[in-house]
DNA sequence: TACATCGGACGATCAAGAAC
DNA sequence: TTCTTGATCGTCCGATGTAG
């Protein structure tokens, strides 16, 4: 018989097991026989998208001290009912039990005994102590009511959560927690109304709202593409079996994740096109996300979404904002958020020393969350009062982790190292750092509250490992998360232009505000610094915005309009309007306007007129300047779609007597000493090219902002 | 009749401890 | 390092329900 081949350390060769296939998603959901072909037979005939299953990691649930404990006493009884003598465990020496248990590394402290082994001393749910070590942290906001108690910090909080039903019969003053005074204030107010959101509109049983089985599948799929990557709110693993379990019963399941189905409903639709709409779900993209909308809008108020502190309803209304956004005027968007946050700050969620204690995989989510809601925000800040932003340093979440979902789970005891490769977190690991920075630089604080900045310098050491120089953060970034992407990737590529946009960005925040005299006044080496960080925000704009990889991300990347790069590219154009800087100007607001404006409808809506009155004004400079003898033939392209969009005739081939009208009080923005070499860059010239934007010639800056529509504004993306 | 749903039996897999 | 154990995961048969 012949010998089986061995390894070269003389183990039997084992031939690698060929990947198991599994059935796919559909087919496991209906429990039928999949014939593993992608699609299979069952999918074509349903005409849905075949989705291969993806392998569940083991979650060998270890028996608990408790479980085994009495596991055991039960064996000793049948002995002793046998009258078989057996030494009980209660009469065993203490030290050596927590010994043996500890061997089978049951235990991770020698304090508690036989009352829970997962749990940590005061009932502190598995890996709380464990993580609590790994972190530097401000320290916990001090509880008024263990103040009066003379209690300490972490004598209440998770376990007396868990204990107030017990107590909460007949409360003393003894049993006066935080937890106990939330529970009286429930029943206190047992039927408050939701003064914000109003009555209920809705009067059928919301179980009846719910897509179809296949529907839900599919929108969860497509939320699992779209919307997951880029805000890692969820964690896809366990929320996808709690999906697909709910999906079967969707009258049966909790209040929060009814609010959390529907809240991915509405995310998920957005993301969609109107043909998607109609080919997924048979309807109209505004008619779905109303119906979706009103829905998750009443899920909410069911589940007391204002007085919650359970993290899936504030998942659910935070992603309800995230779907409100596309046709939401931003300034009232702006304080629904602050309803967010206040709730979140309740929670505590934005405290490493309260997140600790939820346990391992908690926390982390915990933290996912805070970043998302501060990230998004911040951006609605932009757009409406930079003041509100939360980028502040007087909090300390840390940046998530950087792992693969399938690496969190939620029986894990020690938080899992940050992995060197990319993961399905990178995109919220680097928007993370990028934050992390942004929030305890000094500059970026002049805009939000000066006074933070001590608070900064206090805190820095502690959470800031870029130290204080962006140079070292784009070093860390590219070298440290981007060096491992694939740019066939869609989430790499996404990553890698939205760091670069967003360090061109910060980049171009800082110098202005270093430097925010005029940019007349500013030397050619600070013009050009910052004319060169808008040259790469556009840059990476056009990247994102023209690849097939993106098309999923572009509910985001499009509420990201780099319109401050706009308006400081065209301002230094009407004052230089020649020169390599300018081709090189028109090249790359061309190559960007293609991608976010030539697909766009014509319209009359005051934010394009506006938006082109600037540029026309910036091209009228340069037509004047070369005596109408232009070869830059890109951005011919761009003013022709835009006068096309305007319902204006194309731009003249303009002469050199054309573009030498008398100067008639000139643009204020154009020193005068380039008025004299160009004299016709002025309002007239502008309006020359286009009367009917005489109305609009006006400086950005000084423009009346509350008469803009914001809702169609928005939509673009702007600012 | 065709198709969907789902309880539940059964096999496959693999983490963890035991044995060598 | 290999073996053993048993919990968990994954499959899909077949009974049942439903719609046309």
């Amino acid at each position: 018989m012949a010998s089986r081949p061995t390894t070269p350390s003389g183990s039997a060769y084992r031939p690698p097991k060929p990947q198991r296939i599994l059935a796919c998603v559909l087919c496991q959901q209906r429990k039928v026989k999949c014939d593993r072909k992608f699609p299979c037979n069952h999918c074509v005939k349903a005409r849905v998208q075949c989705v291969p299953a993806q392998q569940m990691p083991r979650r060998r649930k270890r028996p608990t001290e408790q479980a085994l404990t009495e596991r055991l006493r039960q064996y000793e009884e049948l002995l002793r009912r046998n009258n078989i003598a057996v030494e009980t465990t209660d009469d065993m020496d203490v030290e050596g039990t927590s010994a043996d248990v500890e061997g089978q590394g049951l235990r991770s402290t020698g304090q508690t005994h036989l009352d829970g082994v997962a749990q940590v001393p005061d009932g502190q749910p598995a890996g709380a102590e464990v993580v609590k070590s790994e972190y530097q942290t401000l320290g916990e906001v001090k509880n008024f009511w263990d103040a009066m108690h003379q209690r300490p910090p972490d004598s209440h909080d998770v376990t007396e959560e868990a204990n107030v039903d017990n107590n909460f019969g007949n409360p003393t003053f003894d049993d006066l927690s935080e937890p106990v005074i939330i529970k009286v204030w429930g029943r206190v107010y047992d039927s408050d109304h939701n003064h914000l959101f109003g009555d209920s509109k809705i009067d059928v049983p919301l179980s009846t709202l719910h897509p179809s089985h296949v529907q839900i599948f599919r929108l969860w799929q497509i939320y699992s593409d779209n919307i997951n990557p880029l805000l890692k709110v969820t964690h896809a693993p366990t929320l996808q079996a709690r999906i697909l379990d709910a999906a079967v019963d969707v009258a049966g399941i909790s209040r929060e994740l009814e609010a959390l189905m529907f809240s991915i409903y509405c995310a998920t639709i957005i993301t969609l096109s109107e043909d998607d709409c109609h080919a997924m779900l048979g309807d109209s993209k505004p008619k779905l996300l109303r119906k979706y909308q009103n829905a998750c809008h009443q899920a909410l108020i069911n589940c007391g979404f204002l007085r919650s502190r359970e993290r899936d309803c504030l998942t659910a209304f935070f992603l309800y904002l995230v779907s409100l956004r596309p046709d939401t005027h931003p300034h009232t968007l702006s304080p629904m958020f602050a309803i967010a946050f206040r709730i979140a700050y309740r929670m505590n969620i934005a405290n490493e020393a309260s997140n600790v204690k939820h346990g391992v995989f908690e926390a982390e989510m915990r933290r996912r969350l805070w970043w998302a809601m501060v990230a998004y925000d911040s951006r609605i800040s932009e757009m409406t009062d930079y003041k509100t932003t939360q980028l502040i340093p007087t909090w300390d979440c840390k940046i998530p982790v950087n792992v693969n979902d399938f690496d969190l789970r939620p029986e894990m005891t020690t938080r899992p190292t940050d992995q060197e490769a990319s993961t399905e977190a990178l995109f919220a690991i680097v928007r993370g750092a990028i934050g992390n920075y942004v929030r305890h630089n000094a500059l970026h604080l002049d805009f939000i509250n000066p006074m933070l900045k001590h608070v900064a310098k206090a805190t820095q050491h502690v959470f800031d490992p870029y130290d204080d120089d962006l140079n070292g953060l784009e070093n860390i970034i590219e070298n440290r998360h981007l060096k491992y992407c694939n740019l066939e990737n869609p989430l790499h590529y996404m990553t890698i232009w939205w760091a670069r946009n967003h360090l061109a960005k910060y980049r171009f925040f800082l110098h202005c505000s270093q430097h925010s005299r005029s940019p007349d006044h500013q030397s050619t080496v600070q013009r050009d610094a910052i004319l060169s960080y808008a040259f790469r925000m556009l840059e990476c704009d056009t990247a994102l915005m023209s690849s097939p990889l993106t098309k999923g991300y572009h509910w985001l990347i499009q509420f990201h309009f780099p319109f401050p790069a706009y308006v400081r590219i065209v301002q230094d154009l009407r004052s230089r309007p020649v020169g390599a800087h300018a081709d090189k100007a028109w090249e790359i607001m061309n190559a960007n306007y293609t991608v976010r404006f030539v697909d766009m409808e014509p319209s009359a809506n005051i934010l394009f007129k506006m938006f082109a009155s600037t540029v026309l004004q910036a091209w009228a400079a340069r037509h004047a300047a070369l005596f109408g003898q232009d070869g830059a033939e890109s951005a011919r392209r761009m003013i022709v779609d835009i006068k096309k969009k305007l319902g204006q005739p194309s731009p003249p081939i303009a002469t050199a007597d054309d573009a030498v009208p008398p100067v008639q009080g000139g643009m204020s923005m154009l020193p005068p000493s380039e008025v004299q070499v160009f004299p016709s860059i002025g309002q007239d010239s502008v309006n020359y090219l286009d009367p009917s934007l005489a109305e609009l010639n006006t400086d950005l800056f000084e423009m009346d902002w509350g008469n803009v529509d914001w809702n169609a504004m928005s939509r673009m993306g702007w600012p």
